[in-house]
DNA sequence: GCTTCTCTTGAACGATCGTTCAACAACCCA
DNA sequence: TGGGTTGTTGAACGATCGTTCAAGAGAAGC
């Protein structure tokens, strides 16, 4: 279909301008910068977009809707919170670890989107962050109490996971497996005190 | 003296530009916007700084510089490691709370900086982790062993404390102590499974 | 062969950007 | 009173920005 090859395209594009956002910011990167990238002329690329603006909300929201639908995939079935949160994490750090680019345009680029672009992507992080907070909520009615403000809890997690993007290199040493058991480890530890066994640390399974 | 009054409207110009930058972004704002937000003139801004760049390198320069000397203050004579993981944390969060905006510049915008400016807050940047990964190194000797990757845990912290600029309202419900409490538990519990006692906490004294 | 639809383009638009500069006011010291 | 330093300004510079548009290429259907 043609409409295929079109929609081909766009994912193409939307994958060179992640990339390019994520090296030089989205402000300062030009729809020129983008053209000589994907290597469509500039004209063009409002072939495929609306804006600048929309190319932006694009990314973040596609990239947002596959995590959501990668951990709902991974939470069917699992009652335990402790598994669920393993679960939860080991999502996000997969997701993040082999979306990098894309990724690091959701986390930093938060800002730069307004109106219902930002409305929109602020309802899905909102619907997001209620997960993991029921989770939590879960934990401190079969566990011991937490001591830590839920808030704090949540946050400081999205926080750990959010920040690799400034200093995570994927192809490094230092492998995701590592980087996931160790944020569990880091946030049930710290939470709920619980020792993460080995056989119960996710598997850091890719993509 | 003149040099006084000039370093004062520095300072002042500082403080204006921090606060834009922290709303709107460094490349949003422009030169314009800071001088209707300090109410000088457009070239005006050009008396006291030779460029935009050079008000955000100064910013963070400064910003940075202050979180150090607290840190250094705060760890004198202080040898447990715990007790110096404990006081780390705290001058970090304490200086973040109260100085949001230039926090989030320093944070969010460290892409921003190019060229001689960029190098220099980077060598700032690389030897306040070398405290933070000394004082873990020593915790590891001093307790039991980790089982938490030291690089993993040294960024997830800094994930920790960093990210609050997205989250975090000062003058809400939330009390700075409760914030500070929550990661020192959270980061020491996972870290060495140590629970952190009520009076070892950080007290959280304002700057 | 002709029309239609999809896709791509060079060239231009007005707006806004960071920065500069000559000019001017206000003050200090002689 | 007059010269020099400090502080401030409006107006303009060239560059770059996001976006538009008329025009054309190429394949598809008749």
């Amino acid at each position: 279909m043609a409409n295929d090859a079109r929609s081909n395209k766009l994912d193409a594009l939307l994958a060179d301008a992640a990339r390019v956002f994520a090296q030089r910011g989205f402000h300062r990167t030009s729809m020129r910068d983008l053209a000589k990238a994907s290597g469509v002329s500039l004209a063009g690329l409002y072939y495929y977009v609306e804006s600048k603006d929309e190319l932006l909300y694009l990314i973040q929201t596609r990239s947002f809707e596959a995590v959501i639908q990668g951990m709902d995939e991974r939470l069917i079935g699992v009652t335990d919170p402790v598994q669920r949160l393993l679960r939860f994490i080991e999502n996000h750090l997969d997701y993040f670890a082999t979306h990098m680019s894309e990724m690091k345009v959701l986390s930093h680029e938060a800002g730069a989107l307004t109106g219902d672009f930002l409305h929109d992507v602020n309802e899905k992080k909102r619907d997001y962050t209620r997960v993991l907070m029921d989770i939590l909520a879960d934990l401190d009615t079969t566990s011991m109490p937490a001591h830590v403000n839920r808030r704090v809890a949540a946050y400081s997690l999205f926080g750990m996971m959010n920040w690799i993007y400034n200093w995570y290199d994927p192809l490094g040493d230092l492998g995701v497996e590592v980087l996931a058991q160790g944020v569990c480890r880091l946030f049930l530890g710290g939470y709920i005190g619980l020792p993460v066994s080995e056989h119960s640390l996710p598997h850091a399974s890719a993509g």
